[in-house]
DNA sequence: GTTAAGATTGAATGCGCTTTCAAAGCCACA
DNA sequence: TGTGGCTTTGAAAGCGCATTCAATCTTAAC
């Protein structure tokens, strides 16, 4: 490969023995308690000893133990992640929201992926305090907030997607609800009123919060709730799919599609386009999440922009605060809706 | 929130004091030593005393502590991975092939994101030999080749999207070109001769490929290659919409457009629907990498599938077999045309 | 019935670092 | 000149585990 990159990495020449802090100690002439002080800024030295042991860290290139720092110190400099699913897009952005923030602190995140299952998710938990995480980001939980509170007694620990406080026990919660009333209030201010709704995973709090959302949004219009507009969904593509082809098998009349996640709104455009009806021509779709994709489909989806980077970065943020023994005090932005292509005025009906 | 899932972990009373090898030792009335052997599989031990020391270990509730482990055998049971975006769609499913691999293996990753910046990527490499992972997986790395080797000498290493080989160094290797091929011949093969290309990011020798792909089937079939029709891009969806609104720019005639990979497609076609222009009425378009929105796109993008899952189940399995002192032997599947709804008969120009 | 080889086991050491604890050095004040 | 209070520094004790080494107990062969 003719890769003309220059080298960032000099060929580490001591890659047989390691650079102990007992070497640089040596070398400054100084004791190990000493290097250690200046290491961690635990104590006052003299200017003199600071400088040789910088001298002596430079060229030995010394890079302090993270193992040894954890087993003696306590501190490992690493925080726990939780996540459903490393890779759905919505969580990516929220993991680089946590690397981002996490990086410049010198922490270190350490991903662990439940799999929305609780038994999974515990057994994160479980390796995570194993491994002496600092604390623990906890993305979309699906274990009981007992649960969660047992484990923010031993460290710090950040939820989100869930309205819970205790001590050492942060959350963040996105405004699901007003979120979800904003879009339908949209495809009602378009003109539509035969609005069906694709549910979210019921077992997430967000999914019936939006759920809640449409249901509020219908009644404020005046609006008689139909029932059979109501299709649940399980957040993937799939499932989107499949509502459509319900709503079509069994003559729902509707004009318009508001579905809880952005995956589904896909899912139910590609439907949509398999029945030969058009976005936003026959059917207007409005979509939840605004995932990166999103923006990039055709037509382009009108959604809620939910903020996941930004999700991450203060969940982060949140327990770097409560190590530092700060209470966090981040909060999420409000929704936000974006109008894009797949949403439109209603045809008058043929 | 009304959460009824039974908690899988319970309220773990030692919060407070964490159960040391120790510990067990004393309860099952045996030394540390002879725990520690069992815990391992170090030596063999009479089974009245494994019996004792599993029944201790149990009702203590005992966990290893990975630090101390990490510190005192010189294993970590971690593997370091090191990609490029965290938050990338083909990245993500990567990602997931890895940690199933590891976990039931009983080794974590540690994922660190490099950025496409070759120093951050030897940043990564830097922190994740100080955390004493046990292995590294480099995804698509932009470090040269030394780099990469001179890493290798100090623990194994794999690396994808790159024909490297070594001691402690085995490679994954994806033919691109073969990929590419197959694309530009199916496009052929529906009677386009007007065939757009879009580039990848030509730093990745991935692009270069797809792009020698690309022009050896044109070739081929005995078309003249049109630089005009070739059109830079860098992998972003951002830069396929740009491309299109390029060639379109230029009146540049064309009736099919391959993208080098699914997230150009993408941009792409809302290049193509913003112009008015139908996939794959008017242009058939194709992509490469099938990202799993890709077969949600409407029309469902017509691709070559790249096993991005496979890719990370492989190069973690290799690297353990390369850690328990195997040579690893796996290879990566043949590209696969997967043809969807993007692309079409060309129709006879008007 | 011995003895050597082999199987089990425990005591002790150390991985690399943080952190008391106490000693030594410093100052100012009386 | 002496004493108390403060600061800088080093010695030493672990953190929790793996592992070497030597001791003890078996077993097999003579």
């Amino acid at each position: 490969m003719n890769n003309k990159n220059k080298d960032p990495a000099p060929p580490r020449t001591a890659s047989k023995a390691p650079v102990t802090l007992e070497m640089v100690a040596k070398l400054a002439g100084v004791s190990p308690s000493t290097v250690s002080r200046i290491l961690n800024g635990t104590a006052v030295v003299s200017d003199a000893k600071r400088e040789a042991v910088v001298e002596a860290t430079k060229t030995l290139g010394f890079v302090p133990n993270p193992l040894a720092r954890g087993l003696a110190g306590g501190r490992t400099f690493s925080i726990g992640v939780v996540t459903q699913a490393i890779d759905s897009p919505f969580y990516g952005a929220a993991l680089r929201g946590i690397e981002d923030e996490l990086d410049p602190a010198g922490y270190s995140p350490l991903f662990m992926s439940a799999h929305w299952d609780p038994v999974a998710e515990a057994r994160c938990l479980e390796v995570l305090h194993a491994r002496r995480v600092d604390g623990i980001v906890v993305l979309m939980p699906r274990l009981s907030d007992a649960a969660l509170q047992a484990c923010a007694q031993a460290l710090p620990v950040v939820v989100t997607g869930r309205e819970l406080r205790a001590t050492q026990l942060f959350s963040l919660h996105f405004d699901n609800f007003t979120g979800a009333l904003r879009a339908t209030e949209h495809l009602l201010a378009l003109g539509h009123t035969r609005i069906a709704f694709i549910t979210g995973d019921e077992e997430h709090p967000d999914a019936s919060e939006r759920h809640r959302g449409y249901r509020a949004a219908l009644q404020a219009a005046g609006i008689a709730f139909d029932p059979q507009l109501v299709v649940p969904g399980r957040y993937h593509e799939i499932s989107g799919l499949e509502a459509v082809n319900y709503l079509i098998e069994k003559k729902c009349e509707f004009t318009a599609i508001f579905a809880a996640n952005d995956q589904m709104a896909a899912g139910a455009a590609l439907g949509l386009f398999q029945h030969g009806l058009g976005v936003p021509k026959d059917v207007s779709l409005v979509g939840f999440d605004d995932l990166p994709t999103s923006v990039y489909a055709t037509p382009p989806l009108s959604t809620i922009h939910q903020p996941a980077y930004e999700l991450g970065r203060l969940a982060a943020a949140s327990v770097l605060q409560m190590i530092a023994g700060t209470q966090p005090t981040a909060e999420l932005p409000s929704p936000e809706l974006l109008v894009r292509g797949s949403s439109a005025q209603v045809r008058p009906s043929p």
